[in-house]
DNA sequence: TAGATTGTTAATCGATTAACAATC
DNA sequence: TAGATTGTTAATCGATTAACAATC
């Protein structure tokens, strides 16, 4: 949630963008989880054969209000053509260069329970830049197995294995145990960017990213808008009604 | 992401909280979000025989500051004593109230491939207010089986179970394609906050809460650092060494 | 040209942080 | 009492929104 903010700044102080040799404007953090978001808004647009889309029609699309969608695409440069709108095909380019999506990133998934298939399944990831390389486990019955494209590895040869696949980027979803330990050995082999689905905080070296995925407490932020809401609606529906809390 | 903020305001437009009958203070969104790390903070230390923790301790145990997490406990009242700190037991009781955990919700999942089947098993959630109580898929070949205490039930009876367990809060882990049908119908049931985890934007009425958790969303955002990063690093980890970027 | 829509400015809002007086 | 730590204030920072001049 915050920790990965911690790697924006480098060990001088100063915002990585600033930093000699890496010219990009600075892109803030809310506007890089949104750009995203404007990526499968685009993708849908271009499969239903639009090609020119005003902000205000991918904004809607998108979920969010189009002056933001406008100042989030600034950020990129412009892109646009005033009075006609933005060319489908050429702002997703725009979108995924930015996010860097032309690279080719390798992913590992560690713990191949549930959670670890449904990543190592996702086809969401597979055109877009993001391929699930390396599948590892630390139990002897899924070493071996066949999952998807991949073959499950024991995570005894996870420094080897990522190293050799020059993976950067890992998901942890593992328990909340082990996670600790999965992570310092994924650091130790090079991974720089981490996505943490185990339940705990992970502690890592100020060069790497860790974004944390929390079902649980996403569950818990639900029960207390549940809560808020609750007294009324459950008492009586039809005074939530006169309240206007109901369409 | 943006979506959940919309139902804090009533039609009216004034907060939640301030509508007579719900005499809370008002929590700000962000502090909510971090509460329920606070809550697992505390477990953890409850368990380790932990009885009293200060600001700084928890802080570091949740990966936030210290100024923070005081700012955010201050929504909640005073429940610390200076000089002292925080019981462990009555500061959880506290912030599990806050968060509507002494209620307790039962939790539709629909979607039963290994995102929903994760979420069904999850352990994290028993004890604490919430409790998986239905599953639903469309796949005939899903129905009737058996998933941990549960057997999945046809999506064709869902708003007739879902009426009947009155069950408010929904998870949605089925592909882009149905999910808002999906979702318009379990709205039509009587849910009030859903957790989506199909990638597409849904529209509900102004009293649903929507939270979104975009699985491709996170790891591009990683691979947006990865590329700030990148040059630097995969050209010359010396160099980068050189930069402080290292530790 | 007239209508439409961008890109940007300025205002507002909310969230984070540091510092410290209150007080155990 | 002296040391420690909370709860709160005020400063800062970043993100959102509305409005509009620029311009296609």
């Amino acid at each position: 949630m915050t920790q990965h903010r911690s790697a924006d700044i480098d060990r001088a102080g100063k915002p990585v963008a600033m930093r000699p040799g890496i010219p990009e404007k600075n892109v803030p953090e809310a506007t890089v989880g949104r750009l995203a978001v404007y990526l499968r808004a685009l993708a849908a647009l271009r499969e239903h054969g639009v090609s020119t889309v005003s902000s205000e029609e991918l904004a809607s699309a998108a979920g969010v209000n189009s002056a933001m969608l406008r100042k989030d695409l600034s950020h990129l440069g412009s892109y646009g053509t005033r009075g006609v709108g933005y060319d489908v095909e050429s702002l997703t380019s725009h979108i995924a260069r930015t996010l860097g999506l032309t690279d080719e990133h390798a992913v590992a998934v560690v713990g191949v329970g549930n959670l670890g298939r449904a990543l190592a399944g996702y086809a969401g990831f597979g055109a877009r830049g993001i391929r699930v390389a390396a599948l590892f486990d630390a139990d002897p019955r899924q070493i071996g197995e066949q999952v998807g494209d991949l073959v499950v590895q024991s995570v005894d040869d996870l420094e080897f294995i990522v190293a050799q696949l020059t993976i950067n980027i890992a998901v942890i979803t593992t328990p909340a145990g082990p996670a600790q330990e999965v992570c310092d050995r994924l650091v130790a082999a090079g991974v720089t960017s981490i996505l943490n689905f185990a339940p705990c905080i992970l502690n890592v070296p100020a060069h790497v990213d860790v974004r944390k995925v929390d079902l649980a407490a996403e569950l818990q932020i639900l029960s207390f808008h549940e809560h808020r809401k609750g007294g009324l609606m459950a008492l009586s529906p039809s005074a939530a009604l006169g309240l206007g809390m109901v369409q």
